[in-house]
DNA sequence: CGATTGCGCGAAACCGCTTTCACGAAAAGG
DNA sequence: CCTTTTCGTGAAAGCGGTTTCGCGCAATCG
């Protein structure tokens, strides 16, 4: 099974023609200081001549080292039909990489304290621990207790002390509800997500500042409750509707709930955005794809997953680290 | 940085438990045969008892498998606005993880033969690799003689040995288009994808030999390329319609493109489904959000990742394998 | 019933890298 | 000029499993 053709240079091959211990080889291939210039010079040379690659299996379990860190995603997330997380992925991976560290991939329900995954990341197989959007933070905690470096992506609930990045939803929805106003907009309506998490409280939070700060007071009718999902965004919307507040703006806390609400408005026999205007968040394919094209605030995915790749590596690296929360744009198409 | 509470069990503390050497702890906990049932029992109790973990990093070095399948996806690729290759890779991993296998993913640029990721490849750092629809088979086929287990998702192009897994384009175009004329269409047109791509190629063949059975006989006119992508499908059906070969229905290649020409449809004040009906390929989200929600043939995707994985577990048992192509299904909705 | 074969099992070498420890030499201090 | 530090370095002991080798014993054979 193994390939056979290059039989993988070893320290020992290096020392000798370097011809230093496999100690120093040690030392040079760690950077460790206390090395005399010419050494290491015959070292590296060494190395290069004979085209040497570290074996990870050999380092890990002489240092503790792993290499790896898991990247975690609670299989119960909207996963089949989200990029988002792909593309954070694809962000950490690759800063990772630039700094010799390896992604694993754990796609998997996060059960309890005791799960497999748990026992797995509890086990010293991985050096750190990413995860997304993550609900219990039962097992987090523990992980942490037990020293593993953890980075969260998404706002934590409990405020605790987890190192973690997020997009700004605040901010957001803030310019998006104060855009809408500035385009004429008098009475401006939100479909919320889910409110029990953080992103979705946030939202809405934004929101209501936009409309402090306008002077004007939100009727509790503008507001309407929906889960994420496309179906959820067209029932809110028509409840909106039927209230009869004379809506003409509508924010929405992401693209598929406002294209769930473009729908129910064009079923109302309304136009986008003559008669209600309307933005949504993500900056998704879905909001490029739509009919007008959705104005919605654009996160910078790739940027998330980069930063917490990033914070990782600083904790590796025994640094303090400070939460992140990354700017959000607003995009503007043809529905406000 | 490594956890010190649980001061992890070892062979030796096992072996001593169950009164038996370490050479009979490895051979239970790796499935020899030739080992006495008590013994055998003896052991498992001992393992349970410490909740004993075999640690990766000794088990690698001292076997040459690590346990650790690459996932490997080339960065040029559509991955920021695709779920597609997430869904896999969610299926895969499961997969693996059921096995006893974990997912290293590896986004990064393919470039040469001597890239990084090739020489990571070919260290024997992991126990086998699965590309996402790679167009240089250069590398693979080094891959492969360096006896690396090799999966590939989606047809490769040159029709080398290399196991692979893939959706059946080919059936899924033929049934769309089938499906047109059995709605009374007359004069089908194809939007078709990079046709350097197999599946670009596949979905084609299937449209014309659609128009084969169906005894008609295809006019070029009707044909007309894309990209895959929103606008290059919006382009091109811009086309078709200015052919004015009375076009009534559009098997576009995929959703993305089909949106496209909606879009365009719609431009040339004409109306989906009434003037002209169309369906497109993958069922994604956007099938689901646009309007009139869209007609398209739908892959298993998560089934095609867990293809993948499957094939790659029977590689690593020796077996030999047979490429495996999945049906795929017309899912009806407003468009056709 | 002695000789051959086969099976279950333990001792020990080994996988390739990391790290502690101690030692000799050079630098600093008295 | 001799003692105390400091610095660079090599020897060697692991890290925790896997695997080869050979031994003792029981089953099989002549």
């Amino acid at each position: 099974m193994a390939s056979k053709s290059a039989p993988r240079a070893t320290y020992a091959e290096i020392a000798k023609t370097a011809g230093v211990s496999e100690a120093t080889v040690s030392r040079v291939l760690n950077g460790d200081e206390n090395v005399h210039p010419d050494r290491t010079e015959a070292v590296n040379a060494a190395v290069k001549k004979l085209g040497y690659k570290k074996h990870r299996a050999a380092s890990a379990l002489a240092s503790g080292r792993t290499g790896l860190i898991a990247v975690v995603i609670d299989d119960d997330l909207s996963i089949f039909s989200d990029p988002f997380w792909a593309t954070v992925t694809s962000g950490i991976s690759r800063v990772l990489m630039e700094n010799e560290l390896q992604t694993l991939l754990m796609v998997t329900p996060l059960e309890s304290v005791d799960g497999p995954v748990a026992h797995y990341l509890m086990g010293g197989e991985v050096d750190g621990a990413i995860f997304f959007q993550l609900h219990k933070d039962a097992l987090i905690k523990r992980l942490r207790k037990q020293n593993l470096p953890i980075v969260i992506t998404g706002t934590p609930h409990s405020r605790s002390d987890f190192p973690f990045v997020d997009t700004d939803s605040f901010g957001g929805a803030l310019a998006a509800t104060k855009h809408l106003f500035s385009r004429g907009c008098k009475q401006v309506g939100i479909i919320t997500g889910d409110i029990d998490t953080t992103a979705g409280a946030a939202r809405l939070d934004g929101y209501s500042q936009a409309y402090r700060e306008s002077g004007h007071v939100p009727s509790k009718k503008l507001i309407a409750a929906g889960d994420w999902s496309m179906e959820s965004g067209r029932a809110a919307m028509a409840r909106l509707l039927e209230k009869g507040e004379g809506i003409d703006g509508v924010f929405a806390s992401n693209d598929l709930m406002a294209v769930g609400a473009m729908a129910a408005i064009e079923e109302a026999g309304l136009r986008v955005p003559e008669d209600i205007k309307i933005i949504g968040f993500d900056d998704s394919v879905v909001a490029q794809t739509a009919r007008p094209a959705l104005t919605s605030v654009r996160q910078d995915i790739v940027a998330l997953g980069e930063a917490a790749a990033e914070l990782m590596i600083a904790q590796l690296r025994g640094e303090e680290v400070q939460p992140r929360i990354l700017k959000s744009e607003l995009v503007i198409r043809e529905t406000a």
